[in-house]
DNA sequence: CGGCTAACGTTATCTGCATAAGGTTAGCCG
DNA sequence: CGGCTAACCTTATGCAGATAACGTTAGCCG
């Protein structure tokens, strides 16, 4: 592969990143969240209460990441951390009723910005998205490398 | 579109940019650069010298970054700010010649990058891939909205 | 049971990128 | 030529996410 063809995989994957992430921090503002926050409420709605370890594994994300994060969602009232009975490490974190609420808007607003993001694709196209974009980010892989 | 589809078609994004990012700074890592400054050293080899609010639109990112990017790498003796001759509000940003061998060292490193992104995929798909992740991060463009 | 390693979480610090606000200069128009 | 707007850049601040380093607890193994 020569390098403008690079260039333009590269740059076009760094371009989606970019505006995709603007787009959700533009649907994000009036529920008061940056992106990155409805990823972990999605989580919790989707998986229910779970340990931050847990939820760093779900996300992707690291710990320090997480801590931070979810220090900002229980300021706001939207999750609750509460000690772990079982394990006096780990403490559990799960949503509070105006989290699930905020799920619940959430999910709508999820639908709006996949299908805005799909818009005029084929629908053989849109259903292989997923697919196709899961093996390019399973490909650049940074831990199960040579 | 069902919420399945829209989370698996965001998530799948998130997923990307989270694995392009981390993959592009563990390749940057020995070059002692960081995800989003190899834009705006390769932008620069590519265009040659400019204005800042030139290379602001041509990364996709705002002034302020720019800025903030610039001044590293000129701490870093990649580039050089000058004041623009025609104009005393602008500042004229251009490689210097470690930055030039820089982007040379980033152009090799560039397309192993997309190629081991693209591993696996047909011949086909991958030259599609370019425009099919443009068309869809237009379709979330944040400025030609309604 | 004592000790060692591994896991959980946290704090500190770094980066990219964003918005808000402010100082300078360009450039136009009356 | 004076004033007004718009463009260029910068500073301040906030957020996501990363690493490094640290204290605390689990759990295993001699």
């Amino acid at each position: 592969m020569d390098f403008d063809q690079a260039d333009r995989v590269n740059q076009a994957i760094r371009l989606l990143s970019l505006r995709h992430r603007a787009r959700t921090a533009e649907l994000l503002a009036p529920l008061g969240l940056h992106p990155g926050q409805e990823a972990l409420v999605l989580e919790l709605a989707r998986t229910g209460p779970m340990i931050q370890a847990k939820l760093s594994e779900a996300l992707n994300i690291e710990p320090p990441s997480v801590t931070l994060m979810a220090r900002k969602l229980e300021a706001s009232g939207h999750l609750r951390r509460t000690p772990a009975p079982t394990d006096k490490r780990a403490s559990v974190v799960e949503l509070t009723d105006s989290g699930r609420a905020l799920a619940g808007q959430l999910k709508r607003l999820w639908r709006a910005l996949a299908e805005e993001t799909v818009a005029g694709l084929s629908a053989r196209k849109v259903q292989d998205l997923p697919g196709l974009l899961t093996t390019i980010a399973a490909n650049v892989d940074t831990r199960h490398r040579r």
